[in-house]
RNA sequence: GGUCGCGUACCCAAGUGGCCUAAGGGAACGGAUUGCAAAUCCGUGAUUCGUGGGUUCGACUCCCACCGCGACCUCCA
């Protein structure tokens, strides 16, 4: 079965082929920044690359699966070319210790918010926290092999050494202001990824380039390999001074490092086309000398919440942690976050999670009802059932450009059909189209504190309603349930007895 | 100014030249069930695919223009 997909690079669909005949499909994805908490718009970017790496597996692929996060403190305004602006990282701390002050730090964190490593270490624990929790699988990983998440400011040897290659190469140069750049004009190829080729970019349009940082490039694009700065809060010494790393260059260094100087697999938003990817693209290729650094290039579009782009003034703005705090499954969040196609702007709306969540329970009941059959029912393998069906068209989809509607469709389609064929082969077949959606091992809400508090309340709500109904009180079981309303509950009565969930 | 992606029912969304008088899910509505609800189950939904032209025997699907939304052109997933 080919498996298809769109590779930005060329901007058509193209049938995958891995690299190597033996041996793992080599895919590295741009990982967050942690200088904050991780929002749903770049868990949408990380999870789409979570079900590309799923998709192949379920294909037969082995994946190697790389994500870096970066601990690097870049700058607050036109720092990537040029290195201007604040720390991000110090702005972090200064954000920590003010939250100490005044006691919204979560609880927990006893952090030294003047040390920067503590302040990147702070939130790369949070991100991997949440990252589990919506099933990337590199993060789960990531207990067992650390490796597979590296993080820049362990790799800056690395990183010296690829600039070092492409100094001695002519690739990059040394400029009067002593910062290391690197020669766009030396890569005929630069603007390949992007469309942004010299002769398009024009100089100043973004209007985020200073004059005097301009004057000492050999060209308006060059983009700084290595800044030295004794007076940067995070720096390492260098053939060039004491300083810092330019932002394109850690995974161009760390992919290299780990995965090869050719690759299958790159991955990002949309955003990181230009110009990280771009600038990745000249380093890697002109310290390899390879054509080629990423086969295949897949990038992810933008979230929207409720229609509109995503910002903190319009109160819009959600990361993954205040979503579980509502009670939102991370299975919801998830599907959410993945459903649609990831070149298409996805609208993130409450009723879009609440829509998800709904799908996943009747899955979760199907899973349920065949792990009963599968128990009682002795085998029969006379005709394929409709999970093994829907399997069929669910790989196809899937390989299909990552066409999940169609693939959770085909799913959808079975679950309304009449259980048949073999029980312990329909479940296989569930699980394998669960082992792309990654739903059922995480369908519960997380237990916080908040919620331990409104759990026993509803415990002891529950018991007084369950009483006025022995007694044929009616009046009364409906007033309970009123109140377990306005505390945002809402309850099912089944044979089993009465089960709750917070509403989203 | 340049480069690029998208626009299908109330919402999410598949379909990219005839099988489309357009999948699938949610919401809504009707029915079963229930003390009444919720949950569950059954049923109902676009003669139409942003607008206007064109190509074609035939267009949601190709081309052109326009409108709208979004991304990038050195912070950004």
């Amino acid at each position: 079965m080919t498996f298809r997909i769109h590779n930005t690079l060329t901007k058509s669909l193209e049938d995958f082929r891995a690299l190597h005949d033996h041996g793992a499909v080599t895919f590295y994805s741009c990982g967050p920044t942690v200088y904050d908490d991780a929002h749903i718009g770049n868990f949408r970017s990380f999870l789409n690359a979570d079900l590309l790496r799923r998709a192949l597996e379920l294909h037969g692929y082995t994946v190697k699966h790389v994500m870096n996060i970066t601990d690097v403190g870049h700058m607050t305004e036109d720092d990537a070319a040029d290195g201007g602006g604040e720390d991000k990282m110090a702005v972090a701390g200064r954000r920590i210790a003010e939250a100490k002050k005044s006691g919204r730090l979560p609880a927990g964190a006893e952090i030294d918010a003047s040390n920067p490593y503590a302040v990147a270490d702070f939130y790369a624990d949070r991100f991997l926290e949440d990252a589990r929790h919506l099933g990337l699988k590199v993060a789960i990983e990531e207990r067992v092999h650390p490796e597979l998440m590296p993080r820049p400011t362990r790799c800056v040897p690395q990183m010296i050494a690829l600039v070092e290659q492409l100094v001695a190469g002519g690739f990059a140069y040394v400029a009067k202001d002593g910062v290391v750049y690197f020669s766009v004009q030396s890569f005929p190829a630069y603007g390949r990824l992007s469309g942004n080729t010299l002769e398009h970019l024009r100089e100043g349009e973004g209007g985020r380039i200073s004059a005097e940082h301009q004057a000492v490039k050999r060209h308006p694009a060059d983009f700084m390999l290595w800044k030295p700065d004794p007076t940067h809060l995070m720096r390492w010494p260098s053939p060039w001074g004491d300083g810092y790393p330019g932002w394109h260059l850690e995974c161009s260094a760390m992919a290299k490092m780990l995965l090869g100087e050719e690759i299958d697999l790159h991955s990002g938003g949309e955003d990181n086309i230009f110009p990280h990817h771009e600038c990745e693209v000249a380093q890697s290729c002109c310290a390899s000398g390879r054509p080629h650094f990423a086969r295949v290039w897949f990038h992810t579009r933008h979230l929207q919440v409720e229609g509109e782009k995503m910002s903190k003034s319009k109160g819009n703005f959600f990361t993954a942690r205040d979503l579980f705090s509502k009670g939102v499954t991370p299975a919801a969040l998830r599907l959410e976050l993945v459903r649609t196609h990831y070149r298409t702007n996805s609208n993130f709306t409450m009723q879009g999670l609440r829509d998800c969540q709904r799908m996943i329970d009747r899955w979760a009941a199907a899973r349920v009802a065949l792990v009963e059959r599968a128990a009682s029912v002795s085998p029969n393998a006379a005709q394929d059932g409709p999970m093994q069906r829907a399997l069929v068209e669910f790989k196809d989809a899937v390989g299909d450009d990552l066409n999940l509607a169609r693939a959770m469709a085909a799913l959808n389609t079975a679950i309304g059909e009449t259980a048949a064929g073999d029980a312990k082969a329909e479940l296989a077949a569930l699980d394998a189209m669960n082992s792309v959606l990654g739903v059922f091992e995480r369908n519960e809400a997380l237990a916080s504190a908040a919620n331990d508090d409104l759990a026993a309340k509803v415990e002891v709500l529950l018991e007084r309603r369950k009483a006025a109904r022995v007694a044929k009180d009616w009046a009364e079981s409906d007033r309970v349930r009123d109140e377990l309303t306005v505390l945002g509950v809402r309850i099912k009565d089944g044979p089993q007895g009465t089960t709750w969930e917070r509403a989203v």
